[in-house]
DNA sequence: GCCAACGTTGGC
DNA sequence: GCCAACGTTGGC
């Protein structure tokens, strides 16, 4: 049984139409330790990812990605030209790590976080929670498939 | 661009 | 180990 989560990522950096271009990608750039957990423990290959946009117009989940390896050490982390460069972070020693996922779907218009607040059964949905920064988010099953029906619908 | 929320850093 | 200062996130 596949787990859910929430992954955040801003669409003037990286957004869903770049993966679906892509095919496939590594998610790096977290470095917030509980997200790091997330990404070294939590995402097991096979996990289904809701794709948030944030800092966006509109900000909301934008379609389904699917987790397709396990946490390894972030590659950003060790390049010194990268913005996400981490003198901390070696290859004996790795801090921050990523995973790769897949396209899955791109939904016909994104599910705004304004629908997400507005719909009774997501409630207790992380997201919508007021000041929820954590980039990678775990979602239950009941909610990630209720976001999904909204996009399908939308 | 503003600013509230929250995480991290560093002086003590 | 406290906590003020600072930096970042992200909605608006």
């Amino acid at each position: 049984m596949p787990g859910y989560w929430l992954l955040k990522s801003e669409p003037d950096v990286y957004s869903i139409e770049d993966l679906q271009k892509d095919g496939r990608t590594y998610w790096d750039g977290v470095r917030n330790y509980q997200a790091r957990n997330y990404l070294r423990d939590g995402l097991k290959k096979g996990d289904l990812v809701l794709y948030y946009h944030s800092n966006a117009e509109p900000s909301g989940v934008a379609g389904i990605a699917r987790v397709v390896r396990e946490g390894y050490p972030d590659p950003s982390a060790l390049d010194k030209k990268d913005d996400h460069y981490d003198p901390k972070h070696t290859a004996d020693k790795p801090i921050w790590y990523v995973v790769d996922v897949e396209y899955v779907e791109r939904f016909k218009t994104i599910v705004p976080l304004e629908a997400l607040k507005a719909e009774p059964r997501l409630k207790e949905m992380l997201v919508i929670k007021r000041g929820m920064r954590l980039s990678v988010q775990p979602v239950d099953k009941a909610h990630f498939e209720a976001v999904r029906r909204m996009g399908q619908a939308s």
